[in-house]
RNA sequence: GUCAGGGUAGCUCAGCUGGUUAGAGCACUGGUCUCAUAAGCCGGGGGUCGGGGGUUCAAGUCCCCCCUCUGACACCA
């Protein structure tokens, strides 16, 4: 049987995260399972390199496109290479093959009729080059940016008929409720299509940036849109538009995305598909996001945590290894150094690595290494039918993704070995002269080892090849079959002594990030300075840049709730104009109307109006939001309204 | 605000179509073995299952209302 595993191809924009190391190393378990279990199984990942941010990202860093793609594309692949993922392609949309697919698949859904040429009709802001939507405009007529007039215009672009799709994407849903796991997020997808879906511009003229369009359309002013280009990819990659070298493997089993891209690939890429007449992925697995000590990963939090730091300090199989057994799959999942020793401390060291131990020392002394299952069915048929009721259910568990459920069931085999040499006591047997079920209890345990080293290879793989290599063995599709399927023994061996596989952590072996406690130390705010500072000096402004901004000191005259609105207050704001100024602000989490009025902000009183839930806005007032909340930002003593700041 | 999904032991969660004294792991604690990485094993404490009504012989499990959390969308200037 074939299977096809891809990782969403990730965008060189940065480098990578503990997130994008999490999607990998959850999509690499889910292909070494396959390949265990003796399918035909291609592994996908790569780069995502077009777009306009890219284009902008290397002009920053001063650096032609091309080779600044290439220099995040590659520490992507060497990070993965070093954590030996087993992709078997690493795709980068700057393939010339990948490319080559592009425009063919743009070609046949053209020619199907599914891509038109038409206009992008909207409201059309000269000034900021911006089109918007007649709902945020400002009395429908003015842009909700600068305030100037808007003018219908018409850009060309090409869009694809995203709406024709709209009933079967619905029906198919509908019949395949394990299309999207987990659930929750179906249902999220299937309300967004039930509000109707727009055709979709598959094509820009703003930037260059990107794949050409076919020479067949004769049309070199647009460029391919990202993401039709990037979807694209988990085909191209197969030899799709070239020589369909490897397309038997499709449709994909899983495509395995984090939930920022659930749209993309539960909604456009299946319709793209639809209209090209390929079959649908079976699966879209959507993982959510990790946070750190319970707070939110942030550049300027400076929490972020970088997954090779942390593989270089616990190894990279403990990572493995706590990422995908701490969190159910699609829920966010925190990484604290504390839950990640209690992890590697209880359940690989203690359960695990010492159960191993055990039988290395028992066998050592009662039998000279020697182990033999003669006896196993024998006196321990009870324990053996526990172990394969286990064994049974994992399978189930890893296709629904349910990794965490995968691992604490197969763990369940680490307490049957536990307790059963507890019960027989081998040492109690063997001065009973009893060294036929002494030997029995050990052999007993030696053989759970090695199923549930199979069964744990796809997420450890290489400690789980140590245990195999000490218990005579190897692991792969024979073993699987033999071990596994037929519930087969092991032949008689000598076990090999190995040291330790997992030796405890005592203490934490990073640096803690500085943590916000109840109030901010002042680390914390030195470090979030330091790092705003180095990353604003390349962009700097003159002074008379930044008197262009007019901010003055306003009192609150009246302000008022927004009905029907989360966030938005709706304030008349005195800034020494003849008639309060309107302000809507979206702090209403975080203040009460009352408590506003009679206050004094800070308000920026040259800003081009916007209109917010059909309110003018005629201003904005400083604040200063983190993940603690939002404050706004007040003069220290009373000053008349309409004072300027600067 | 609309929609979706939650609120079960200190923590993370399991509890399918309602049915005996509500479970697991971790943490805490008492005991105990010695093969082992001060690991293992046995036992214990601890829950008005968010709140309030209702249906039923019987509700964590069904219905209604409320509180609260999370996510998506609609307004974060």
């Amino acid at each position: 049987m074939n299977k096809y595993i891809t990782t969403p191809i990730y965008y060189v924009n940065g480098e990578a995260h503990i997130g994008h190391a999490y999607t990998t190393f959850i999509a690499d378990t889910m292909a070494r399972y396959e390949r265990l279990k003796g399918n035909d199984t291609y592994f996908l990942t790569g780069t995502d390199e077009h777009g306009q941010k890219i284009e902008e990202s290397a002009q920053k860093n001063g650096k032609p496109i091309q080779e600044f793609a290439d220099e995040i594309s590659a520490t992507f692949k060497n990070l993965w290479d070093e954590f030996e993922i087993s992709y078997d392609k690493f795709i980068r949309t700057t393939d010339a093959d990948h490319k080559l697919g592009v425009q063919k698949a743009f070609e046949v859904m053209y020619a199907k009729g599914d891509i038109y040429k038409d206009f992008y009709e909207g409201h059309y802001c000269v000034s900021c080059e911006t089109f918007f939507p007649e709902t945020q405009l400002i009395d429908g007529e003015f842009c909700p940016d600068c305030g100037r007039t808007t003018s219908i215009v018409k850009e060309e672009s090409y869009f694809f008929k995203l709406s024709k799709y709209e009933d079967r994407l619905l029906k198919h849903y509908e019949e395949n409720p394990d299309f999207i796991l987990p659930r929750s997020r179906a249902n999220e997808v299937i309300n967004f299509v039930k509000g109707g879906l727009r055709d979709l511009s598959v094509t820009r003229t703003s930037f260059t940036w990107g794949v050409d369009m076919p020479e067949s359309l004769n049309d070199d002013k647009h460029v391919m849109y990202v993401w039709l280009d990037a979807l694209m990819n988990y085909v191209t990659a197969l030899g799709y538009g070239k020589d369909d070298a490897n397309m038997n493997y499709w449709p994909a089993s899983t495509h395995l995305i984090g939930k920022d891209i659930l749209r993309f690939h539960a909604i456009y890429w299946p319709a793209f598909l639809m209209s090209l007449d390929m079959p649908l992925p079976e699966h879209i697995g959507v993982h959510g996001w990790w946070t750190r000590d319970g707070e939110k990963m942030s550049k300027s939090k400076g929490n972020v945590i970088s997954p090779k730091e942390v593989a270089d300090a616990y190894g990279v199989e403990n990572l493995r290894y706590f990422m995908l057994r701490e969190v159910p799959f699609g829920q966010d999942g925190d990484f604290s150094q504390r839950a990640f020793i209690d992890r590697i401390n209880s359940e690989l060291s203690n359960d695990l690595g010492n159960l191993l131990n055990r039988i290395i020392g028992m066998s050592g002394k009662y039998s000279e290494f020697i182990i033999d299952s003669v006896n196993v069915e024998k006196y321990h048929s009870k324990e053996l039918n526990s172990m394969n009721e286990a064994l049974g259910n994992l399978d189930g568990f890893m296709k629904n993704m349910q990794t965490h459920r995968y691992l604490e069931e197969l763990w369940k085999l680490f307490s049957i070995g536990n307790k059963a040499i507890e019960e027989y006591a081998p040492w109690a047997k063997m001065k009973e002269d009893k060294k036929d079920e002494a030997l029995a209890t050990v052999a007993l345990v030696a053989n759970i080892l090695a199923k549930a080293s199979i069964m744990l290879s796809p997420v450890m793989p290489k400690t789980t090849a140590t245990i195999a290599d000490a218990l005579n063995f190897k692991i792969n599709n024979d073993s699987y079959n033999e071990l596994i399927i037929d519930k087969k023994l092991l032949k008689l061996f000598t076990i090999k002594k190995v040291p330790p596989l997992f030796p405890r952590v005592e203490e934490p072996l990073m640096v803690e990030a500085p943590i916000a406690e109840s109030n901010p130390p002042k680390v914390e705010k030195q470090k979030e300075l330091k790092q705003d500072n180095s990353k604003e000096t390349d962009n700097l402004i003159e002074i008379g840049q930044f008197f262009e901004t007019s901010l003055k000191i306003g009192t609150v005259l009246e302000s008022e709730e927004v009905p029907k609105s989360k966030k938005l207050l709706k304030l008349q704001v005195d800034v020494g104009d003849e008639t309060p100024r309107q302000v809507v602000a979206g702090i209403k989490e975080f203040y009460s109307a009352e408590s506003l009025v009679g206050t004094q902000v800070c308000v920026v009183a040259n800003l081009k109006p916007a209109k917010l839930m059909g309110m003018i806005s005629e201003g904005m007032l400083l604040a200063a939001k983190d993940e603690d909340g939002l404050c706004l930002v007040r003069p220290e003593k009373p000053k008349k309204a309409g004072t300027p700041i600067g």
